[in-house]
DNA sequence: TCCACGTTTCAACTGCTCATGAATCATTGA
DNA sequence: TCAATGATTCATGAGCAGTTGAAACGTGGA
């Protein structure tokens, strides 16, 4: 993934309604959603909603499909995926201490990283 | 990682100055940089970099660190960390194609997620 | 055809983010 | 003490992001 790419999905991933928009979706796979029931879920009104689903989808991280009245949308993995290695990858360089806390799932409440005490 | 703490991460991340600025100091560990050189390198201004450094550092992704007249900035691993963490493992759920995609390291170009061909 | 429903688009407004340059503060050496 | 250096803070202005409610659009059933 593009540095210009990943901006996108990190600015997109960047809010409160859109992350929880992405949990809500996770789970459910490729079948996905549809908006009215998103809207519902969340609380969202639906013009709110079509924004934050514009925006995810624009950043290539979530899909759209069309059913009769009904347009479900589904997390995209790969461009989930893709955003989480760049930041893995290019960004941190796969440094051994943020793979650490990864694969921990730790918060940042580690103080291994500071051996310097004087 | 709580959600308010990953959100402010993930909106300092979201910048493409404090994205350079991550990246720069991300393989020179706990040493870090002095502002000034970093300024250089990045041929940011000073008061637009104070205005980086001290995003990145309220959203607990670097620390400063004062020695004689400069402050030397250095990666939080642990805050970094926490941020992926969140994402791989409170946003996604660990979803197995977006630990996939993670693994490759993979970008967005991958059709293997789609079976269903019909 | 007409109406109801689900969804998106639009215009208007608010507030925030970012860039700029000047001013300020802290520290060091003369 | 004073000047020079390194860094931050401040005021200003431009532009973008987010919310709201109304209007418009497309689809399916009566």
């Amino acid at each position: 993934m593009e540095k210009p790419q990943a901006l996108a999905a990190l600015s997109a991933l960047a809010n409160d309604a859109r992350l929880d928009l992405m949990r809500l979706l996770m789970p459910l796979g490729d079948q996905g959603l549809a908006a009215g029931e998103i809207s519902r879920v969340l609380g969202l009104s639906s013009s709110r909603l079509s924004f934050h689903l514009s925006a995810l989808e624009q950043a290539g991280l979530i899909r759209s499909r069309k059913l009769a009245r009904n347009v479900f949308y589904s997390v995209d993995a790969a461009g989930m995926g893709g955003t989480i290695s760049f930041l893995l990858n290019d960004c941190c360089m796969e440094h051994p201490e943020v793979l650490a806390c990864c694969r921990r799932g730790d918060s940042a409440k580690s103080t291994v990283t500071e051996p310097q005490g004087s």
